[in-house]
RNA sequence: GGCGCCGUAGUGUAGCGGUUAACACAUCUGACUUUCGAGUCAGACAUCGUGGGUUCGAAUCCCACCGGCGUCCCCA
């Protein structure tokens, strides 16, 4: 099995684009084939310098990196295979071939039509309410007339002859059957004036002779099939199996756009969003594995992949779910790794971080809460510095702590911890003698623990009060507890 | 406008003639754990786009309509 993702290095790599690419290196190396990547930048005004870097950057990320086709090697572009040249620029005498076989066979005729009339043409035909076409001016042509303007080297497309009496039919993997009607496909220009070959023509003529075996690409393609399954009959080639893949879109159902979301993958990737949450969300944006099974690894979609379980309708892209797997992925990550992610981040704004003992069993406290690692220096502040408390914190209505008993429960916690053997301060060594303060007072548990741990955070959302009361020590945490005595008092 | 595709909770999806319409995220309740926006559990939230038809029975099959999107470039 073969596939290819075929980018035009027009600028980053889309999440659209990132989707497709994942599901067609999934269908290829399921089968243990190949996946290859080919540039198709054959509108010179539209290429962006550095962006195939970019592209295959993002891929690579992703854990997609092609196995042929147009590579990276050593940060430098670089094409492998023996089915290249695999960048379309590079390949302009191989196009210049088949439409001249086309035009011989009588599948393609030159027009010579300005730019200005074509636009005249097609104000017209939309005042009179027609489906703009191509009016045929040159096929009327006689050989003379077009073999006179040929060789005056007079500027001229070359053509696709539709049969307008057809009908032509399709089983879409994704979509099923399509069907089309020759009299409402316009002639579309294969090669431009420049030489360079249109999009129609130039993914024909590659993904055979690259021997590609399913074309996955997105459904805005899907008006233009009935071209390229012509252009396959006429150069007497099969044609290969195609999938449509549904669009993802905006809030509004557009089509995914710059304007409403964040469109790049590199985006993503500044935010923070881990590589297996990204792919993870947009495998199942589409996709569904036919279980409740909802977090994949790379290799897991590889293996379970498959385009009769691909959606048809388009999917919205909203972020929420992919907030919550990248929580998930955080989570996953070995506690090691996670710290190293985010020393030096932290490090920057608390230097004592870097040389502290207890900084992986702080750093796992916070791994069980964390999004994004950039969230990790205000999440681990209360560890190496005190916190403001103000009393909106300490004080909560739905722990029932007020005012009028706040100074008995600080008075009770500090005595209660001050009282407790060093050796004796862990969470647990603290949970017990927390418990049996709270069975002698009469308070509630919630109202010990909420001032406790609003007193050593001074936030009203962190990991749980016997362990951050543990690792930020005893001495401390009285000390922070007494802050909050004088606090009142002021 | 022509053509094409699509239409199940807010979102992503399951469902393939008989289910209390399932799962996940989000939101909102309630309970529990160790306080929390964290965890566990239990709930709430769906005119299955609309209308007709076929059938004992339709989200599932048929028809019509409506709506959304895509496409109609010497862009891809």
């Amino acid at each position: 099995m073969r596939t290819r993702f075929a980018p035009s290095p027009t600028g980053f790599l889309h999440v659209g684009g990132l989707r497709t690419a994942l599901y067609a290196c999934a269908l290829a190396k399921q089968n243990g084939g190949q996946f290859l990547l080919r540039i198709e930048d054959t509108d010179q005004e539209r290429n962006v310098p550095g962006a195939i870097e970019q592209i295959i950057h993002s891929l690579q990320w992703a854990g997609l990196a092609p196995t042929e086709g147009v590579v990276l090697q050593d940060g430098q572009v670089a094409q492998a295979g023996a089915k290249g040249p695999y960048i379309q620029s590079e390949r302009l005498e191989i196009y210049r071939k088949h439409a001249d076989l086309l035009h011989e066979r009588g599948y393609a005729y030159p027009c010579f039509c300005t730019k200005d009339r074509l636009e005249a043409m097609r104000k017209q035909q939309e005042a009179a309410h027609q489906a703009p076409m191509y009016d045929r001016h040159c096929l009327q042509l006689s050989t003379e007339e077009i073999d006179k303007k040929l060789a005056a080297g007079e500027p001229h497309v070359l053509r696709l002859k539709i049969p307008r009496d057809e009908v032509i039919s399709f089983e879409d993997d994704i979509r099923g059957l399509v069907t089309f009607r020759g009299d409402t496909i316009d002639d579309q220009v294969l090669l431009k004036s420049d030489g360079f070959p249109t999009y129609h023509l130039a993914h024909v003529v590659d993904d055979h002779l690259m021997e590609i075996d399913v074309v996955l690409r997105g459904e805005e393609w899907l008006s233009s099939l009935p071209k390229h399954l012509l252009l396959f009959q006429y150069f007497g080639w099969t044609p290969p199996r195609y999938a449509h893949v549904s669009l993802l879109l905006n809030k509004d159902k557009s089509k995914l756009s710059k304007r409403q979301n964040s469109v790049s993958v590199d985006e993503y990737r500044n935010k923070g969003y881990l590589p297996e949450a990204l792919i993870n969300f947009l495998a199942l944006l589409g996709w569904n594995p036919g279980t409740t099974q909802e977090i994949f690894t790379l290799e897991e979609l590889i293996q379970q992949f498959s385009l009769d379980r691909a959606q048809k309708a388009g999917a919205i892209f909203d972020l929420e779910k992919l907030d919550w797997l990248q929580g998930q992925w955080m989570r996953k990550l070995p506690l090691q790794d996670f710290a190293d992610r985010i020393r030096e981040d932290v490090g920057e704004q608390y230097s004592a971080a870097l040389t502290d003992p207890k900084f992986l069993e702080r750093v796992a406290l916070i791994q069980e809460r964390i999004i994004f690692f950039h969230e990790a220096p205000d999440m681990l502040s209360y560890f190496y510095q005190e916190p403001a408390v103000n009393m909106d914190v300490i004080l909560s209505a739905k722990q029932k702590v007020t005012t009028d008993i706040l100074a008995t429960i600080l008075d009770l916690l500090t005595k209660t911890l001050e009282g407790m053997a060093d050796a004796n301060w862990t969470a647990d060594g603290i949970k017990n003698a927390l418990e049996q303060a709270l069975t002698d007072s009469g308070f509630k548990r919630g109202q010990l623990l909420w001032v406790l741990r609003a007193a050593v955070t001074g936030r009203d959302y962190s990991p749980g009060a016997y362990e951050v009361a543990a690792s930020v020590g005893k001495e401390e945490t009285v000390k922070r507890l007494q802050n909050v005595n004088a606090l009142i008092k002021s």
